[in-house]
DNA sequence: AATATTTGTCAACAGCCGTTTACTTAAATT
DNA sequence: AATTTAAGTAAACGGCTGTTGACAAATATT
């Protein structure tokens, strides 16, 4: 018996893979052996495909760090909408949400550069168009960063009062201040 | 030549070293040969004084998460009082900031259960009794998201926009919801 | 059918990691 | 002054890491 030879489908495999354990680990955790045996093959084809560790962190999450969810939709309910997002997500999905791969990795030194690149010409960049109006770019940066250290604190760490059971107002506050500093420059 | 012997100062040093290592690098990537080099003693006695890295991360990080800057002062001037903190923090004088040791260590499963225990049972916990009012646990968490993404985006990232030299109305924008945060409960 | 190229595997490399053991030396105790 | 205790050093251990080069096999090309 011998394995399907698909190039192709082995690269979407690897990536699939990394996107789950960078989302799980970050980038220094995460090692590349445990990437390829959940993806069936052998390290070495990490390497011929990706470069290095570093190129795979660039295609499985720099790559994927998709705003456009954001940024589609009217400006008026910006806030209730992806407040939603936010508190929906708890500790037992997060398999491969690109915001927490960013958020487990910022301690790593590779790839600084990296989520520099990402969050500032992509997603704060975009966010920024999509907002307009008075410092849109300083607006757009404090959205990140309420949702961040949202996400940092929900997801990643597990805070007992973030959780909805505990109390619903959680995505009414939360949508409010973010409706603000969209509002804020019109 | 030989060394003078004083426990107690060889175990502030490394506790200050490792404070300085683990704000620049996170817990995964702070070495303990770096760390003993820094403070000028052989590695074998880090071991010997905390027991373990994650002995050291407790002492040097965990411990020192002091919310009682936050607290003092009056619950008005809150906001402001805090974002001005928050926004002068620069990229060059991040030393021993031991919010910037947790927001780089959080993607280290090691440390995951001192990180929670550290943020929810220690900081969000004490600024909500200081808070008070409706949800004071919930509005102290939020508060607590906004610092800790605020300060990932500003201090580790390195976000242009949120630099007060491109705009300096971050420091009045930032106050302001954390303030909102604030009175919300009363 | 014979050859060339891609795809995948195996094994080893060099380097770093946290930790431990054995040992030296300074300080304190008797 | 002799002995015990504490402080610091040196070196190695086992294990893990990302990476690389040599090789086998399947597919594509001629």
């Amino acid at each position: 018996m011998t394995k399907k030879r698909d190039a192709a489908a082995t690269r979407q495999n690897i990536i699939e893979a990394a996107q789950a354990h960078f989302a799980q680990n970050g980038f220094d955790a995460a090692g590349l052996r445990e990437i390829a045996r959940s993806a069936g093959i052998n390290v070495a084809l990490v390497n011929r495909y990706f470069g290095s560790k570093e190129g795979l962190f660039e295609e499985a999450v720099i790559s994927n760090s998709d705003i456009e969810g954001f940024v589609s939709g009217d400006k008026c309910s910006f806030g209730i909408r992806i407040a939603e997002k936010s508190v929906s997500k708890t500790l037992n999905d997060e398999g491969i949400e690109p915001n927490l791969a960013i958020i487990r990795s910022v301690g790593s030194p590779q790839v600084q550069g990296q989520l520099k690149e990402a969050l500032e010409t992509q997603t704060i960049s975009r966010l920024s168009e999509w907002l307009g109006g008075e410092d849109s770019e300083q607006r757009a940066a404090l959205i990140m960063a309420h949702l961040l250290g949202f996400a940092l604190l929900h997801s990643v760490i597990g805070i007992n009062a973030l959780k909805p059971e505990h109390s619903k107002k959680i995505t009414g506050r939360l949508a409010s201040t973010l409706q603000h500093y969209v509002d804020d420059g019109l």
